[in-house]
DNA sequence: TTGTTTTATTGAACACTGTTCTATAAATTT
DNA sequence: AAATTTATAGAACAGTGTTCAATAAAACAA
């Protein structure tokens, strides 16, 4: 099973070959305007032969769609070791936020652009509802501590998700360019901030 | 001048006529799904023609684009009579979800798809700086009531912004299936209201 | 080493897209 | 009635995602 095996590793290698070729020009472009010929000439290949590593233009970008879920989540982890479930709260969306700042076009391929994830959605949002379920608990946790006491908790954290993909959202779209005098980063930190300290007086 | 302001009126009514076909296919299928040809077809009209009334695809839409700004802005034109402006604040968060949870077609036209947006920006977003600036005026005058004293006017402005808008997109992508047993409605609605909760206790 | 079967790759083809342009018909003006 | 403007249609262009038959290359069988 040898040659077999190395048939096997190859045709990996091919298919992470096609995927740096559209990470490039996926994240040049977004979506709409990246066609499988610019994908395919960027590797110097034919555009029919990427429908022999992928089923169609969606599955590889929902390869990279979950690329940037994993780099989320091992920034995210670095946080475990913050024992204070509040604290780990606010850092959380700061991390989050932060992300999508130094990641703009993974931020947009992940929870804005929306083409691909209708039709993947079997095994495909899964990672999306276990971030869900981990800003849960930690809202738990807090409340366990004496935080948030009257609130519901899984509308308390709807909430918390709103409000940090709200701003990273107006931030994907630059709609937030009305604010005269404050950059994009301002904005967004000290906009979450207030949020912090709105948490904090309650 | 008679027969110019006939011709005038019947490429008025023309120009509302490819209007109301392109709307509703817009309105089913999203933007990027919508042909020209769809729309000619609706309206039993060839392609072509189109570009007799309208430049391109997206100037069609940024006119539905602006005709969905009016229809929000005159829902949260009724809360002009609610005097204390705490309460108008919180009451247009609440319109504005509103707005977003019967018109989420409107509501990613306006605020989520980009294509068009960034070509017409001139006069384009103007109004969008418009809800701005009225947003913050509110916050202006609960400050000047005494609320919210210690925060940021326009960073906080940002983040009742980032709020709404957030729970908003996030029901219009429909990512909130994650949350078991309770429907989109309920989580926009609670998940508000947890923050006004939370500005209450501010 | 042959012949046979998998495995990859290509490039043409299909039906679509937004847009442009020419030809033409209709309406208006001269 | 002739000339000119206005409006419409439909073909054409370059692009899109995707499919498919032909083919080359590699692996396996004899």
């Amino acid at each position: 099973m040898s040659i077999a095996e190395r048939k096997q590793e190859e045709k990996q290698e091919m298919h992470k070959h096609i995927l740096n070729g559209a990470r490039k020009i996926f994240l040049e472009k977004g979506y709409e305007k990246t066609s499988m010929r610019n994908i395919a000439q960027e590797i110097n290949y034919s555009p029919g032969s990427l429908y022999f590593y992928f089923r169609d233009k969606s599955e590889i970008f929902h390869e990279l769609h979950k690329e940037g879920f994993r780099l989320l989540l091992n920034q995210l982890k670095v946080l475990e070791k913050v024992g204070d479930p509040f604290e780990r709260l606010k850092a959380s969306g700061r991390v989050f936020i932060q992300f999508a700042r130094e990641n703009k076009d993974y931020y947009n391929l992940m929870f804005i652009v929306d083409e691909p994830v209708k039709e993947s959605l079997p095994e495909g949002f899964q990672i999306g509802e276990e971030a869900i379920s981990y800003m849960q608990g930690m809202v738990k946790e807090c409340q366990q501590k004496g935080k948030f006491k009257d609130m519901d908790t899984e509308y308390f954290t709807f909430l918390i998700i709103s409000v940090v993909h709200g701003i990273c959202a107006l931030f994907c779209k630059h709609r937030n360019t009305s604010f005269t005098g404050k950059t994009d980063d301002e904005l967004m930190e000290n906009g979450y901030e207030a949020f912090v300290a709105l948490l904090e007086k309650s």
